[in-house]
DNA sequence: TTTTATTTACGACAGATGTCGTTTATGTTT
DNA sequence: AAACATAAACGACATCTGTCGTAAATAAAA
């Protein structure tokens, strides 16, 4: 199987990874200026987060001599997964629905989504029997 | 208004919240026992943590002498919402709603419960117009 | 081929986190 | 009161994180 990372990425890894799965393969620069939207932070600074992402096999890179195109090394699919557990066991008991309650109460999901969802739930029961 | 804490709890802290939410008030000796059934760690390392925590006001403490009794200083609720935002932003770009199919997708939720789900969706619906 | 602009690579540092060992204080038993 | 059992307080330490400054490497321009 292949080598991929088993560390969990910290707050400021995670925002990389996030420029990374948007624009992989990129360069430092590139994830540098996405990061420079959200916060004020130097060049170098992260330049060594990714050196020591790098390092963890958080992300991979290519490319020789000057610039080095790097990339996620874990997958988002795996993050979501892994955050989104980590979050229903760490406060919501386990319980997948007081989740999705309070994702729904959160009132960040239009009229089309929750049309969208009904249909789901639809396609879900029929499965089951 | 009550003064409340305004960190956010680490892993290692957000277990020992836990602990807290279901016994509370109670002991480092109680909170310790739950933490302890699932990994090993020592007592004194427990104290510390809530030391550290009280220091924070992540939780407060009553009690003279010795045995004091402690107390989350911050609600569950609030700490839900924000883990919730924070995976959200961080991962799912902001869409509840794929973080709810994630939810229902993850094979964690009864029929029971999605019955529960397709009445709240009814509400909902009525409820907006 | 100098100069200039970039990109990397190193090394440092402060603060947060996770873990303990040891010492001190304080009830509880004889 | 003396001995014992516990709880709390301290201080120490190794990592991990977030941030940089500075130096070295390398490509591009003059």
């Amino acid at each position: 199987m292949p080598k991929e990372s088993n560390q969990k990425p910290s707050e400021a890894e995670l925002e990389i990874l996030q420029a990374l799965w948007e624009y992989e393969p990129c360069s430092v620069r590139v994830v540098h200026e996405q990061l420079a939207k959200k916060k004020d932070v130097g060049y170098t600074t992260t330049l060594k987060q990714m050196q020591r992402m790098l390092e963890k096999s958080l992300i991979k890179r290519e490319g020789t001599g000057k610039s080095h195109m790097y990339s996620a090394n874990i997958s988002q699919t795996d993050i979501k997964a892994s955050l989104f557990d980590k979050v229903l066991d760490g406060v919501f008991q386990g319980s997948a629905m007081d989740l999705v309650m309070h994702a729904l109460g959160s009132g960040k999901t239009s009229p089309e989504e929750l049309a969208e969802l009904r249909s789901f739930l639809d396609k879900m029961e029929g499965d089951e029997k």
